[in-house]
DNA sequence: TCTTAGCACTCACTCTCTCTGAGTGCTAAA
DNA sequence: TTTAGCACTCAGAGAGAGTGAGTGCTAAGA
């Protein structure tokens, strides 16, 4: 059945008044709300039919009413209005986009943490490579006396290097053969078949640099290993305190240690693979801990088979439009800075490492 | 004045049974613990004194009494033993140390992880240069077509790399040239040299690769800035809430701002470079929000001018044994893991990075 | 038929008051 | 010097009363 316009509106106020206000809405209140021509009673009857639908709730018999999990995802669905960012806003997130991102993890954990700022919620930031990656070419270097840098690209384009200190005098031709037999051997396989007769064999053909190979090879392993495994950052879980929802302490210490790393690294999941922009509200949360608790969330592709997700946890009351707005936007100038070819003078789509 | 034997004990006792029970303490307790052989007005007028010290404070007339920042202080000093790291301690840091670190950063983090776990209180785990780092080596790789990776090493050993990609079509022989005017003109160099003049004139003996010449500068200004920067990890601030001292939201709040990263990056100047172990009681730590929370942080070296930090944050009331002696041997691990030479098989001093 | 005014009712919250008991300080005896 | 005894203090728990925001229902008005 659908609800009557008035019955939309009251909602909607409801909504639009509880999340500013954190407390259950009265007939009164609404009544006195501009553009609003009824009389408190005419509301309260309306109030209690949106009650037996299951949109309102009531903490108890003499109290307002508050939205329930339906009445916000009804709220979402069809109500929301369009948060339009302000000037200021989408300059604060410029500018913080714009400080030089030098590596894409540390952009990710950069992003989390201006996210929670604006948002005065915890946020997560995570990417996962979707691809099965494998090695696109091994270069090595020879560094100081008995140090090498090998170097691995793989094929999602990410490219890492190690320093390898190794009591071994080698000569450039060694390091030529052995690098050649690498890319012979170990470049488009998966992890997997590293077994232990390929390597031998390939160590048997390396020469006089044979003595790296086991290294390289565990670190190819892991690198391969790495990529595949999501990234996850999580910051500002303290802003949860704020909220009224969280004075409980049980409460928020539930909630808190409901969206750790490893939680939120299984969240894609369950996600809609289809659309971009998600909110799961209160008990749509699998999690019993989360079962109060509202998390958005959008995905953006940063191209070679990666994904960026970006995302707030908190209160089923919260500014729903003013968050996907600005989750939105972010998501936008990271997929167009991280996907875009390089160009000189722009921010890199590059992430770098370090090696000690 | 030195305190008698008696006061010295029956101080221990009382910041014993706090740190376990967090009530305060009273004269009957105190005289029912085994080998207490005063009776409790005895004991009283004992406490009475301690008070009047400075050493025990009473929160108010009719309750028992609580160890004041000096009372701690006299304990971790004077009465604390040793504590004895159980075989389950043990193994499970073993384990955990075990459990193959790729990158330094990461190892670093996961370390914080298990310590706040192990504690139960919110950690932190940083790594700081100590010394001015330079551009030891510059090497450029051709990568897929239009593709490069470069490869930068300074004098800390730190190796990073970088993916540019650009239209650009130049030679072998021309990346020759780049990488040895690069390592001719801009080694051994801090990042503040790196002038418009001299870029320039890089620039214009590069030939035909002269294109890539501000992306290289960039990031390499970038990475010796970032590696005199200290890297901070804080993780477990939930762990905080547990606790009864930190039941008051507002405070919890308080002290969980205050260690945010930035503030912790701050802490290294406060303590004495001397000792590797320290604690800082209360107001001891200069910031007022930490007023009445303790911060227990001891440091290593990890070799070629660079320092790891590992510590904890938490109530006043603490089980400092337990705490310092697991923090050392974490200290201790992780000195050893990081500052040995690479051999075959063993976990690497190294750390990597990720370009994508 | 829909809307509204009016009224009795409910119930969380706050405030006050009392009671309880753990713990103290002091005194006097051992 | 130690200890038993006693009067005193005071936070915290619990009970009871008062308050007021908000409700549901009814009956009158449009």
């Amino acid at each position: 059945m659908e609800l009557s316009e008035r019955k939309q509106k009251i909602l909607k106020v409801i909504v639009d008044l509880y999340v500013r206000t954190a407390e259950p809405v009265g007939s009164k209140t609404i009544a006195a709300q501009p553009d609003m021509d009824y009389s408190s009673a005419t509301i309260r009857n309306e109030m209690a039919e949106l009650t037996n639908l299951g949109y309102l709730e009531q903490p108890h018999t003499s109290a307002g009413r508050i939205p329930s999990a339906a009445g916000y995802r009804f709220y979402i669905d069809r109500l929301m209005q369009d948060y339009r960012l302000t000037t200021d806003e989408t300059q604060s997130i410029n500018q913080a986009m714009e400080l030089r991102m030098q590596e894409f993890d540390r952009a990710m954990s950069q992003v989390g943490k201006l996210i929670s700022q604006l948002t005065n919620l915890p946020a997560y930031a995570m990417t996962a490579h979707t691809g099965g990656t494998t090695v696109k070419r091994f270069e090595i270097l020879p560094a100081d006396r008995g140090s090498f840098i090998l170097v691995v690209m793989t094929t999602d384009d990410t490219v890492r290097n190690k320093l390898i200190k190794l009591p071994l005098q080698v000569t450039d031709g060694d390091l030529k053969l052995l690098s050649a037999v690498l890319n012979a051997s170990l470049t488009e396989l998966p992890a997997e078949s590293f077994t232990p007769e390929l390597i031998d064999r390939v160590t048997r053909s390396a020469g006089a640099a044979a003595g790296l190979i086991p290294i390289i090879v565990d670190f190819a392993t892991q690198m391969l290993e790495q990529c595949s495994r999501a990234q996850v950052y999580v910051t500002g879980q303290n802003r949860l305190l704020g909220h009224p929802e969280y004075q409980d302490l049980t409460k928020a210490q539930q909630v808190l240690g409901a969206i750790d790393e490893e939680t939120i690294s299984n969240l894609p999941a369950k996600l809609d693979p289809k659309s971009p922009m998600q909110i799961l509200v209160g008990p749509e949360n699998v999690s019993r801990e989360l079962k109060d608790t509202s998390v958005v969330v959008t995905r953006f592709d940063i191209g070679e088979g990666m994904q960026g997700m970006i995302g707030v946890v908190g209160p089923q009351r919260m500014d729903y439009a003013q968050i996907t707005a600005r989750l939105s936007y972010f998501a936008e100038g990271l997929g167009r800075m991280f996907s875009k070819p390089e160009l000189p003078g722009t921010p890199a789509k590059a992430e770098e490492n370090t090696e000690d």
